[in-house]
DNA sequence: ATTTGACGACCTCCGCCGGAC
DNA sequence: TGTCCGGCGGAGGTCGTCAAA
C-alpha cells in the first residue's frame, strides 16, 4: 500500500494525495475528505525510509544503553523515551554489552538513522578526543554521568549528572554526624574509573575531613553492582569479625542486599548497623526499615537530558553540563550512636 | 557522507562500493581493500531509509509498550530488546499512555517502519476482530498477557503469558495449607478485565475450593498498581479492625508496600500476618523477611516471545499461545498458623 | 571468467507548468 | 485574477540488473 495506490483508489493524482497528507492549500474540501477517508480506511502510513530521503528528519534522537540488567537504567529508559516523544522527536534505541564500544554504536545508529543527537546511558568516563571524533558532529550527551576521567573538552559534549563524589561525601557525613566512625563501604570497585570510584573518593574525603583514618579492611569490593555480590561481600565482612557501626553503600540495591546479610547474621537494623546509600529506588522507600538515601531526580534528569540535547540541536545554545541536586530521603536505616 | 562520496574518494563507481559493502564476489582484492579502508576512515554507514526502499526489510520487529511506570515492564523492555537483537532483527519501540490505543500505535509503527511483526506489552485483554483488522496481516504477539476477555480467534494472534488465575490460586492455596482462612487480597481492581481481575478470580476459586466464605471486607482495591495505593489501602484495612491472618497481593511491589503498612502498624512479619504475591521482582528476594512469591520467568518469557513471533514471520509454524510456568520462591513472609 | 560501470527502481515530496473553472 | 487539480521531473541513498570492458 503506497501513496500511488491511494491515489488510484481515490481517482486523483499522487500529487493531490501528497498535498492532502502535508496539509497544503489548494485542495478542495471535497477531494480532501475523500482522500482522507481512503487513507483512514486503508490505514495508510507513508514509508519512513522514503520520507527520510526527501525530508531529512530534523527530529530524531538515539539512545545508546550500555550494560543492561541495571535497575536504575531500566527505570530511566522509558522515562527518556517519554521525554523524547513528548518533545516531538522520533526515538531510536540500541543496547550494547558492557564490553562493546558505545561511541561506535552511537555513530552507527546516528548514520543509519540520520540522527540529530545521541544520548549515552551507561557509557565510559574516560573518552578521548580521537574516540569521539567517530561521531563527526552529531552532538552527544552523557546521561547520569559525565566524562570525569577523560580528556575531552567540555565544549565538545553535554552531560546531565549528579555530583557523585559530593553525594557520597554527604552520605558519609550524615553517618559521622550521627556518631559513627567505623564506617564500612560497599562498592563495585575503588578504581573502575566510573561511578563506583567517584563515590568511593567521596567516602575517602568525608573520612579525611573528619579525621577518621581510612581502613581498607572496611572496604567491601564486589566487582560488580549486583545484589548477590553485595550480600556475599557483607556476609564475609561480618564473618571476618571486623567491627563497624555503619555502612555506606554506593547504590540502593547494594544497600538492600547488605541489610539482608546483616539481618541474616542476627544484626538488628538500624541499632547494630546503620545503612545509607545513593540512588533513591522507589521500592527502598517501602522496605523495613525504610532506607535512608540520597535520591537522584531521575525524571528531572531525563527531561533535562532531552532539553539539553535539543538546545544543541536547535542551536539555541551550546554544550552544557548540568549537575542535578540529590535530595536526602530520610528513612529509618540510620541510628544515632 | 553517502556511498557516492565514498565512491568518488576511492575513484570507483557506486556499484563497486555497494558490492564491497554487501560482500559480493567479483571485486578485486585491491579495490576491495581500498574501499574498505576509506569506509573505515570515514565511518561510513549506509542510510537505513534508502536501504529499506530497495531491500524491503525482512527483519524488523516493533515493541509497543502501553502504560509506563511499571517495574515489571521496565525490566522486560531491555530483555526483549536483547532477545530481538540477538536474533538478528532490528528493533523499534513506541511507548504510549494507558489511555491510548495500542493497536493503532502498532499499526502506525508497523507501516512506517515496514515491520514484520509487533510485540504488545501491557495491552488490553479484550480485543475485537474489528480492532485488530487495522494491523492488516502484520502478526502480533501479546507478551505477559493474552486476550482473556476478548473475542478474537486464537488463530489470529500469538501470546506468551503465565496462567494468572492458577498462580493466584496456588498462592492462596499455599496460605490455606499453612492454616490461614482469613485471607485479605490487595489488588488494583476486581473488574478491570485485566491481570488484576484474573488474579482476583484465582483468589475466589481458591477460597471456594477450600470452603472459605468470600468476604468483600477483606478486599483491598487500590484502583491502580502503585505502592502508595497498596500502602494506604492496607493501612485503612488495619484501622478498620478487620481481622485477617494473611494477605495475598497481586504483585510483588504491592506486597512490599502492604508489608510496610503492617509493620508501621506494629505488626510482626510474618507472625502477625503472612504475605504472598506473584511476580518475583529481584529486590524482594532481599527484603526482610524475604517475600514468598510466585516468580514469572521474565527472561524466558522475553525469549519465547521473540521466538514465537519469528516462527510466524518465518512461516515455520502458525500462531501459538505459550503458557509459562511460574515457580514458587519460598521466602520468610509466610508463617504456619 | 572476472571485473567494473551505468542505469533504473524503490517511495515520497516538492516545484513547476499547463489547464480548467 | 484568482482557485483548484493533474502531470511531469528531479532528488534523496542504495542495490540489483544489464551491458561492457
Amino acid at each position: 500500500m503506497t501513496i500511488k495506490d491511494i491515489a488510484a483508489k481515490c481517482g486523483v493524482s499522487v500529487s493531490t494525495v501528497s498535498r492532502v497528507m502535508n496539509n497544503h492549500p489548494y485542495v478542495s474540501k471535497e477531494i480532501r475528505e475523500r482522500v482522507l477517508k481512503v487513507i483512514a480506511e486503508e490505514h495508510f502510513v507513508p514509508h519512513d525510509g522514503a520520507v527520510d530521503l526527501v525530508k531529512p528528519r530534523t527530529d530524531s534522537i538515539g539512545l545508546i544503553v550500555r550494560g543492561t540488567r541495571n535497575e536504575f537504567f531500566n527505570d530511566m529508559i522509558p522515562t527518556l523515551e517519554s521525554a523524547i516523544n513528548d518533545s516531538g522527536y522520533a526515538f531510536y534505541m540500541s543496547q550494547i554489552h558492557t564490553s562493546e564500544d558505545e561511541l561506535r554504536a552511537a555513530a552507527t545508529l546516528a548514520k543509519s538513522k540520520a540522527l540529530k543527537g545521541v544520548i549515552l546511558l551507561g557509557g565510559r568516563y574516560d573518552y578521548t578526543p580521537e574516540e569521539t571524533a567517530i561521531l563527526d558532529n552529531v552532538p552527544f550527551i552523557c546521561c547520569t554521568f559525565t566524562n570525569s576521567f577523560g580528556k575531552i573538552s567540555k565544549e565538545s559534549f553535554s552531560s546531565v549528572s549528579i555530583d557523585d563524589g559530593r553525594a557520597a561525601e554527604a552520605a558519609v557525613q550524615l553517618l559521622v554526624d550521627n556518631g559513627h566512625r567505623e564506617i564500612a563501604i560497599v562498592l563495585a570497585s575503588a578504581s573502575d574509573r566510573s561511578i563506583s570510584e567517584l563515590r568511593y573518593l567521596g567516602y575517602r574525603r568525608a573520612l579525611e575531613k573528619n579525621n577518621i583514618p581510612y581502613d581498607e579492611n572496611l572496604v567491601i569490593e564486589t566487582g560488580d553492582f549486583s545484589m548477590e555480590g553485595a550480600y556475599e561481600g557483607m556476609k564475609k565482612m561480618i564473618e571476618s569479625g571486623k567491627k563497624f557501626t555503619a555502612t555506606f553503600a554506593i547504590s540502593d540495591s547494594m544497600a538492600v542486599a547488605s541489610m539482608k546479610a546483616l539481618s541474616d547474621a542476627g544484626k538488628k537494623l538500624p541499632e547494630d548497623c546503620s545503612v545509607i546509600a545513593i540512588d533513591g529506588v522507589k521500592m527502598t522507600e517501602y522496605i523495613i526499615p525504610t532506607l535512608t538515601t540520597f535520591v537522584q531526580p531521575r525524571e528531572a534528569m531525563a527531561k533535562q537530558t532531552v532539553e539539553s540535547l535539543r538546545e544543541i540541536i536547535e542551536k539555541k545554545s551550546g554544550y552544557s553540563h548540568v549537575v542535578m541536586k540529590t535530595t536526602l530521603r530520610e528513612g529509618g536505616s540510620v541510628a544515632k550512636l
